[in-house]
DNA sequence: TTGCGGTTTGACCAAATGGTCAAACCAAAT
DNA sequence: ATTTGGTTTGACCATTTGGTCAAACCGCAA
């Protein structure tokens, strides 16, 4: 019945962010079904716990996010223009709110990543093993890619993770970050790639 | 009493801990008398209640981290040590793990910050106003300060806040990514001192 | 109209949890 | 030995919260 999944998607919804604002922890089933506008024996009759409901959200944001650091794979861009496009769909991903969602879930219980990214380890990570590739043929420094990951990431990810504390410490309202995010993507490209390019003499 | 000052620091110590590590909705008062080694209520004769507690825990580590981020004051280092002593000291902060749980717990209520934060507005953030005077006298690229602030910060923070993710996107474990993290700011401090560095031809 | 399968809910339950309190404890002063 | 004042605690309480269940509800086919 078309009836019962459109229910199923008001409660996905207002579970979502719930879990995403509030934490696994602060969430409460009863808020989730007023906000979907259903009774809480309602909600358990879709889903059964509040760990299996949780457990759907939280796949679907690993869903969203993890396409996004796993391709660095082969197209006919060059490296910078790579780096381009990864920071912007990066932040535009980070701005949604749902990475903080992510790292808190997982500090919590870190098991909850163990099935999904279940010994992924055998293969490189893709980036580690484009920039090693990169590093030989190109022209420029020669860093631990390891560390080139986690700096492009660290650049891209913060600071939606950061936010309040950054508005404050800049002395922005919400908007006023908001408009300064809206360049970011641009800034931290040009960042990481001057980091790295070797100075030509 | 001497006595009691002891209980009062073996109460606190087992706060941090469970605050820093489960967060405030996931701590249970039980839990933090059973591992201080006294009963619930006595927990509640030193500290009157659960928030009372975690006000004490949340400024402490707020104490920690604030100067940390406020001190570009005058001293007769150059920029580039400059930027090398802040990423060493904000790394080594940041491995405690202390700065999670800060974000977590200012975006579940932003409010706690307003009143430690209360309006430091009128004055200019210090890191901004400084690099606002070096960009003018020294030789170094024209970005906002505000991005650079917010790049330096996301450097050094976000690699012990995303740690579990780092660790198994690029495959390494505990050890060897504490391993990686030693080397970790002098590389960042590289990092960011050749990315807005002026290019001498 | 009746019966049926899926849906919805109010009432209810057991466990967890923050907090209270009177009584017991204990070291030091009288 | 007795009192005194701070400390400690077991027992207890009220509320919250995830979860259950029997009964009601609601199209729809026979």
């Amino acid at each position: 019945m078309q009836l019962s999944s459109e229910t199923e998607k008001k409660i996905l919804e207002a579970a979502r962010v719930e879990f995403e604002t509030k934490g696994y922890n602060g969430t409460r089933m009863q808020k989730i079904a007023d906000k979907a506008g259903i009774s809480k024996a309602s909600l358990h009759y879709y889903f059964r716990s509040k760990d299996n409901l949780f457990e759907k959200i939280f796949n679907d944001a690993l869903d969203e996010y993890l396409p996004l650091v796993s391709t660095w794979a082969d197209n006919d861009l060059s490296w910078e223009e790579k780096v381009e496009q990864f920071t912007k769909d990066m932040i535009s991903f980070i701005r949604h709110g749902r990475m903080l969602f992510i790292i808190r879930e997982v500090n919590r219980n870190p098991q909850i990543l163990e099935e999904r990214i279940k010994r992924k380890a055998k293969s490189q990570n893709p980036f580690v093993a484009y920039f090693e590739a990169v590093q030989k043929s190109k022209n420029i420094r020669k860093v631990d890619p390891n560390y080139l990951y986690i700096i492009l990431n660290s650049v891209c990810s913060y600071p939606a993770i950061n936010k309040e504390m950054f508005q404050r410490a800049l002395r922005l309202n919400a908007k006023q970050y908001e408009e300064l995010m809206d360049g970011y993507a641009k800034i931290a490209a040009d960042f990481f790639i001057q980091a790295i390019k070797k100075t030509i003499k």
